[in-house]
DNA sequence: TCAAACTTTCAAAAATAATTGAAAGTTTTT
DNA sequence: AAAAACTTTCAATTATTTTTGAAAGTTTGA
């Protein structure tokens, strides 16, 4: 395969398994694009390469910058702004759940506590909704605290993780 | 809070996070109901708690069948058909995690191994996509190795593993 | 301070995804 | 074998999400 046509494919099937995963096409496609560009990536280019405008460049950059794993990078010399992305593949997994944790998952934390503190409703049906509720804040809570564990290990730690796992 | 209110609540709270994750609302709602009812749920009783349309419940709950979470429940002297959902959160999590590396991650390993298979190209910017899809080829295949493993322990991995890395 | 060079915002338009509902299909009962 | 009871399918509709592009905003350099 050629150079254009793998990053193509690379790109598009990127933006398609974002797509499946809740995440913007053109925020993943983006994403893609830069963390196989060595150099800096202008607005301008990004724009020329995925055939997309002004701003939907510009809001998919801000929310890629949101989410930590893209930053600005000036060039010398030059006026406008280019994007690199995290290209540590460690450091982009951990930033990725950290920040799914914030958002997600302790939103979810707070509502499953919430619901399963049902009061008075002696029904087999509420007992079971409760009981089902309270399992599913344990094992919710749990998987939280194992990505901050699992985080906190910073290098390599999806090796480190295998290691233990294989004995 | 009343059990009524938090039953539904939780159900909506749950398609709204099904839906951050790329799942369809209706899916998600359909499989928070049933997660947390102790009887088998009847379509009719879907429809009705959920208020949508017969071909919405009966394509989502196919869904959910295809993905392995969701059951088919026959009562005793009743003509139709009942739905219950794996309740087991341990069963649960192994199910989507197994049926996601079969759709979505075992195609990108694919697509990723094509992709670094790049020929004749020896700028650096070439060199340097090579470099970076080969690492992500390696990282990605390393997580689903270890979603085959969790998966094996089948009873309480997450606890199992949490101790581990607690160590 | 002004204007050129660039970025962001956001209402409108386009694209995509989900939902409906009625017809077609299936299974069970009489 | 026909009707009754139920489920599935899918073309058309509706809802949601994404994208556009031009105006407004910002920064830099003369």
């Amino acid at each position: 395969m050629q150079f254009d046509e793998a990053k193509n494919k690379f790109v598009q099937t990127w933006g398609a398994l974002g797509s499946q995963w809740g995440i913007n096409k053109t925020m993943a496609q983006i994403h893609a694009l830069l963390m196989v560009s060595k150099e800096p990536v202008s607005m301008e280019d990004i724009m020329q390469e995925l055939q997309i405008s002004r701003g939907n460049a510009s809001m998919n950059l801000r929310g890629l910058m949101d989410w930590g794993i893209v930053y600005k990078a000036n060039k010398p010399g030059e006026r406008r702004e280019f994007f690199i992305a995290e290209k540590d593949l460690d450091e982009l997994a951990t930033k990725i759940a950290k920040e799914r944790s914030k958002r997600e998952i302790k939103p979810a934390l707070k509502v499953l506590k919430e619901v399963s503190a049902v009061e008075g409703d002696t029904s087999e049906e509420a007992k079971h909704f409760v009981a089902q509720t309270k399992k599913l804040y344990d094992f919710v809570l749990k998987a939280d605290e194992m990505i901050d564990k699992v985080t906190e290990y910073k290098d390599n730690w999806l090796g480190k993780l295998m290691m233990k796992i294989l004995r």
